[in-house]
DNA sequence: CTAGTTATAGACCGATCGGTCTATAGAGTA
DNA sequence: TACTCTATAGACCGATCGGTCTATAACTAG
């Protein structure tokens, strides 16, 4: 097994624990065990222990979400089907999951002190990567700029509580529920745009 | 001191850590001392420990919200200037706090793990509440009912997840953003369904 | 005053926390 | 084979976790 193989499975787990438990919900030995590797692994790849392996992971989380975000709007015409499209499979993740995982990213961001600031600062950076992905998109499908960043946030806020309140539900009729008035609205919304308002 | 007064003032402290920690964040021994009391106190009041206490600073945070809400609905006429009102006191509170505390609810939906059903259970509760307090306003607004249901799930998940993603810019914006974006789309539906749509 | 109940008060417990340390297996190189 | 460096491997540590226990202060009822 490789450098590369060990640190990625750790990453991985951490995602995952940060997902189900959050971040103190966890301890480290747990983690180790589903890895299935001992505590120097986690301590040569890791030297800064827990909070550098969730940095790691919240780092990680982020790249995939852009990836895949990326890969949507590349793959339809209207970045509004994008959208749709990616609510979709949020909507099957956690399904499939039983509603046990929610964003790792949200999941840190709640359940760490306000003193721990490099880990907001890393959550801060991940969020504003996302919404300028998202404002980049939105407004190719006709929005000016400003109206376009403030529905990028309300789409990724609206997502991530969307996600959290799935998760108490256990129920994906939260995310269908406030996506849909989302999607009537930036509907409504683009046609007055078009008309040149 | 009587018993509801230590009571209550566990409950409230809880709520705080909840807020600025999550619930694995803080122990119960940080819990005590900021309260000012001793352990056999919190085992007096609430023998099922620390679960218990959560779930009561949970129900009290959101008799509290919904207290909130319910006043802020009567004093306006038109619900949504009620709904732009509780923004703004929140918008107020979380940049007073320095961008310290969240929402209990939300701390509490994603530190725990999936296996805490009762818990969960509560949340739901706690959440369907709101939504009901919501949409039963919305419709007041003009809105048919599962336009005003879709809508207040939207209003309380982009809420929910603003709140989340404050804390971690360190401001206000992404609150502000997503309720700007959100009361310029209810405003146009408004106007749709006032045309007979 | 006594008996009984309520509500602290905090010492104490085993388990687990994140983190450190020494030891060594194994691959690569001379 | 012997040396070296990487990457485990896991025993071990003090601190802290949530929780239990006994003791007693404060008040009420008789």
């Amino acid at each position: 097994m490789s450098k590369e193989d060990s640190r990625y499975i750790l990453v991985k787990t951490m995602q995952s624990a940060l997902q189900s438990k959050g971040l103190h919900g966890v301890g480290l030995n747990e983690i180790l065990k589903t890895a299935g590797l001992p505590k120097g692994s986690l301590y040569y790849h890791f030297p800064g222990g827990k909070e550098e392996l969730a940095l790691a992971a919240i780092a990680n989380a982020e790249q995939e979400m852009s990836r895949f975000l990326e890969q949507l709007f590349a793959r339809f015409d209207d970045p509004l089907e994008a959208l749709a499209a990616w609510i979709d499979s949020a909507l099957q993740r956690i399904a499939a999951s039983r509603f046990k995982l929610g964003c790792p990213l949200a999941a840190a961001a709640l359940d760490c002190s306000p003193e721990d600031t490099d880990l907001l600062l890393a959550l801060n950076g991940a969020f504003g990567n996302l919404r300028d992905l998202l404002t980049r998109q939105i407004s190719r499908a006709g929005f000016p700029a400003e109206a376009a960043a403030d529905l990028a946030v309300l789409v990724l806020t609206s997502y991530e509580g969307g996600l959290m309140m799935a998760r108490a539900a256990g129920s994906t009729d939260p995310i269908e529920r406030s996506f849909r008035a989302l999607l009537s609205h930036v509907r409504l919304q683009q046609k007055e745009f078009a008309n040149g308002h």
